[in-house]
DNA sequence: TTCTTCACCGTTATCGTTAACTATTCAAGC
DNA sequence: GCTTGAATAGTTAACGATAACGGTGAAGAA
């Protein structure tokens, strides 16, 4: 008959159908007074929360799922959560919708796009309130997120911008990120400014296209050889700075599309023998952490991480709330900004 | 009547009443057939695989926990999901708790004991079938642990070691980082030796004894100022560093607790004039992404992160299959390994 | 023939909760 | 006294699935 008393964490603990023969009332009073309803008396309200208490009742949430059609657990699907920026904004929006009474399911696709497909079906088939994605996806697929828009679950893309699709994203600019690198090299003066490019996903793509308007615009020299292909990982980075070193002229400043082919092509240079920023400068941008302490400290572009989380999460709740189909074109965008540390310098001579 | 037929993604799908109208059997044959179970013959089961298909059938995962009480979900609850620690753990664990069929429920606790609390208690009310914990849970208590025992819910702790306790764990051997750390120290030749300690949990405690096990067993001076507690994050490393470089005689090594207490220590060497390693040597643990580059590069203590997630995985569902109670002594411990850089030397004359 | 057994499938109840409707009470208004 | 209508509470039927048990028919054993 001690029963329960005071035992907060337990697995099979009573329901509203034990609190309802303990007081002698019907389990729906007690559902109703639970949930703050106005058809039970102040009275009977009380009793029911108070032997709710004794009894250490929590909510069945599945039970509530199966008839309130809710779940309140967002879905959250990245390629790489061991990455520092899907880590930092998986934080974000863990920060935000916890706070709203949702929990977070989350997806690690490994950067495979089966998976990452598969894992999308087993959110909307869980019935998730809400999905957030962070697409591995490259140019292949507006398509998936069509279909996932005829499902009328509401969800928002992380960093992928999909031109001529109305989705709900959350993205860095990165045409303004292009511009802030590759006019932080021209105003140092350079003139033979190279450019290492990502894989082909909407991030690297406007940050390429952002650096030929650059130089473009000042009027600058856009010489081919000098746009080289990396895929976002030091390796690559490095490979793609022996490259550049190889032609003539040689750069004199390269934009490294994201920090660990900065890193890479940091690397290069010192196998090679170029002192940075000396010889060569090197810009990079996101700011990874590690990026403050390269040597020398890496010159880079930074965006607020957890914040494009926060974002995404709010962008999501409000489009739990709306209902779906309103707000349904919006793209919330970060401004960057440089942050010069020593790896850029103006050209030597 | 074409309703349904080749959708994939579709939220309020056909359900196996559905399926069992619509083929003229009971609801209960499909629930079989689609189990597979083998109460239901081949011609049956063929029919009605073919018939959900067409349906486009996606169990309702929540109706079957009601029944069964079970969710295929861990709860993995970590205080700092940003932290490339934590990222990397979680990143193992949904590896293989994923290739299980179960799903991962994130909770980030933002270093603070009542949400960690709150948030373990929902888990368990949301009768996840197994919990994660990396806890911040310093001294205080086992009990929250113990009760979470007695809820039958198996669990695992990651990093956390409990004495006189039989909690599944996963843990760095700290007794070895300290060790290594130490004694490399010693083989360098250094005499006069620091230790920069970190909070009151365990991996901080286990390296501090290590650290005077070390000591003492080379038969070296224990010199109580050189001890500094700090807080595992770079400023507080950096002040105790200071507070290490006003006793005389100074030391000329320093084992920070971790790296960025080390890079901390760094920082303040340069800020006070001295070279690393030449005047003083620093050796840190954890291996963090940016102390392979920090000038000068971090010498550290490294561990394999994703393996312990993916231990940790492996060890839940162990004991989440054998029914709680079996295995429950288990705590699996990571031999770390001394990564040699460029921040420790012999002592200079 | 009759009984047993097995393969297959159906019925009913249940998991814990809520939606939608139905009752009861009591006070106010005519 | 009768109607009206809040306020409060109860009843019934879902939600979608599975467990436990019951039935049926055919093959084989007695």
């Amino acid at each position: 008959m001690k029963n329960g008393v005071g035992v907060a964490i337990n697995r099979t603990g009573a329901t509203i159908v034990d609190i309802a023969r303990k007081l002698g009332v019907s389990a729906m009073t007690v559902s109703r007074a639970l949930r703050g309803s106005q058809e039970v008396s102040d009275r009977t309200r009380r009793r029911v929360l108070r032997c709710a208490e004794e009894l250490g009742y929590k909510p069945n949430r599945w039970a509530r799922s199966l008839v309130t059609r809710q779940t309140s657990i967002i879905g959250v699907v990245v390629p790489d959560i061991s990455h520092s920026f899907f880590a930092e904004v998986t934080r974000g929006l863990e920060e935000v919708v916890s706070r709203a009474g949702y929990n977070v399911l989350l997806c690690d696709s490994w950067l495979d796009v089966e998976k990452e497909k598969a894992e999308i079906e087993m959110l909307v088939s869980s019935m998730v309130d809400g999905l957030v994605i962070a697409s591995e996806q490259s140019e292949t697929s507006p398509q998936v997120f069509r279909k996932l828009k005829d499902s009328k679950i509401p969800f928002v893309l992380i960093d992928r911008f999909f031109p001529k699709q109305s989705f709900l994203a959350v993205v860095v600019d990165d045409l303004e990120v292009g511009r802030l690198a590759t006019e932080h090299l021209v105003e140092l003066g350079h003139t033979r400014i190279a450019h290492i490019q990502g894989p082909p996903i909407s991030p690297a793509s406007l940050r390429h296209r952002a650096y030929l308007d650059a130089l473009r615009r000042h009027q600058i020299e856009v010489n081919r050889q000098w746009v080289r292909k990396g895929r976002f990982d030091i390796q690559s980075g490095r490979e793609a700075m022996f490259a550049l070193l190889g032609t003539k002229p040689r750069p004199t400043a390269v934009f490294a599309g994201n920090d660990p082919m900065g890193i890479g092509a940091l690397y290069a240079c010192r196998e090679a023998g170029l002192r940075v920023p000396a010889d060569i400068s090197v810009v990079a941008a996101g700011n990874i952490e590690g990026a403050h302490h390269p040597n020398p400290f890496l010159t880079t572009i930074d965006w607020p991480r957890e914040e494009l989380g926060r974002a995404a999460g709010s962008l999501l709740l409000a489009s739990i709330q709306e209902g779906s189909d309103q707000a349904t074109d919006r793209v919330k965008k970060f401004a960057p900004r440089l942050l010069v540390r020593q790896s850029t310098a103006p050209p030597s001579a």
